[in-house]
DNA sequence: CAATTTTTTGACCGATTGGACAAACGTTAG
DNA sequence: CTAACGTTTGTCCAATCGGTCAAAAAATTG
């Protein structure tokens, strides 16, 4: 009985299922959807590739369930900037808070990194949508927050991609973070550096100080 | 006569090659290297796949040929970071010329994250040794700004990072930009106005002036 | 022209891919 | 015990992959 692919019913489905997409977030972030296959990740779960294909029909499914659940977890901090509490400590709180995620879920930071690079084939309704909205809403707290003078002038959308970019980078860059800054600077360390700096950056820019 | 792949010998050969480098260009950066298949790339360059395999014999040689010429071209703007002229000057120049390489070369900047991403498998060796060596000493040249007081105190290596992820951005998450910005702002003047954001965020933060 | 070399292609090959399927295995309920 | 259901796997398949090869077609040379 019960349709195609199994509902998470049972106890064991749920586990095996968790496990997979456990798995295929780890092979699908490193390799890509095209460069990543069913046997990688079946191996990676511990189990066969049939038995995976029972609990996934197709790869695809595979991918879209990681995606779906990325999503929600990924725009959480952005949803989370409030109009409420100083704007400053606001913004200094949304990327302290993406820049550690970039440091705990750097898996589905490269994740998300592929699909977009590739064109977000599989997400661009959703980038078109609930993204754009979101995005809308909170450039329009931004704005006011610059019309009372609260933070300076400046593009808020602009600002926000700049966000995005300089804290997901040491997540999708880790790997070049990492050689450029050697054995000994490259350490766990390095996140309170960028922390340090990113805050300093945001808030100040690099003009000296008016002696 | 002749090794095994043809050397740019004849005009034809030079010629050919070029239109292949060209195409797989095109491929590699929208799909990866394990993403892009070689009759794509054929079909690219308007040719068979025999014929393509008679001027580059493996996949990899296109792709590595195509990495080498990318690395000069997009080391170029760092390494004409010079010592010479007004450090503010200096840096909001480096930015600026990032910024257009970005919006001129976004498949090469494309191709670059795509590598970068997978864990830089086919160029390890270049990161940790000319990159770093050039970063390194560019650091030198910005820590002696900072040390003069023509540049605000801050950790040279994660400054730079900055400003390759906030320039790159723009072409490795081109669909992303666009598709938040929308049709109306997401249109040609989007790197005017992220330069003039980028400027402002880099020289003087956020932080509204003191009234 | 004819001889030689370079360029192009159709046909083919073994390996890998995503996926199907039925049979076997395990578990639980009566 | 047995029947029923959920789970697992070995085997197989068609499509696609990177790459080979010999022979045809152009281009070049004398």
């Amino acid at each position: 009985m019960e349709g195609s692919t199994p509902r998470g019913r049972t106890r064991i489905q749920k586990e095996k299922r968790e496990v997979i997409l456990e798995a295929a977030l780890e092979v699908f972030s490193t390799n890509g959807f095209r460069g990543s296959t069913i046997d990688q990740i079946a191996e990676a779960a511990g189990m066969s590739k049939p038995n995976l294909l029972y609990y996934f029909r197709r790869k695809e499914d595979i991918h879209e369930t990681l995606m779906h659940r990325l999503l929600d977890t990924w725009l959480a901090p952005l949803k989370e900037l409030d109009d409420i509490g100083d704007p400053m400590t606001e913004l200094r709180s949304y990327i302290r808070r993406k820049l550690e995620m970039a440091r705990d879920f750097p898996r589905e930071s490269r994740l998300f990194a592929n699909e977009i690079l590739q064109g977000a084939p599989r997400i661009m309704a959703m980038l078109e949508g609930e993204l754009k909205t979101l995005v809308d809403e909170k450039v329009e707290v931004i704005r006011g927050w610059m019309r009372a003078g609260k933070v300076a002038k400046a593009d808020p959308w602009h600002l926000i991609f700049a966000i995005w970019a300089t804290t997901q980078h040491y997540a999708d860059f880790d790997v070049q973070v990492r050689a450029v800054l050697g054995p000994d600077r490259g350490g766990d360390g390095r996140f309170e550096d960028a922390a340090r700096f990113l805050e300093q950056l945001f808030l100040e820019g690099l003009k000296p100080k008016a002696n």
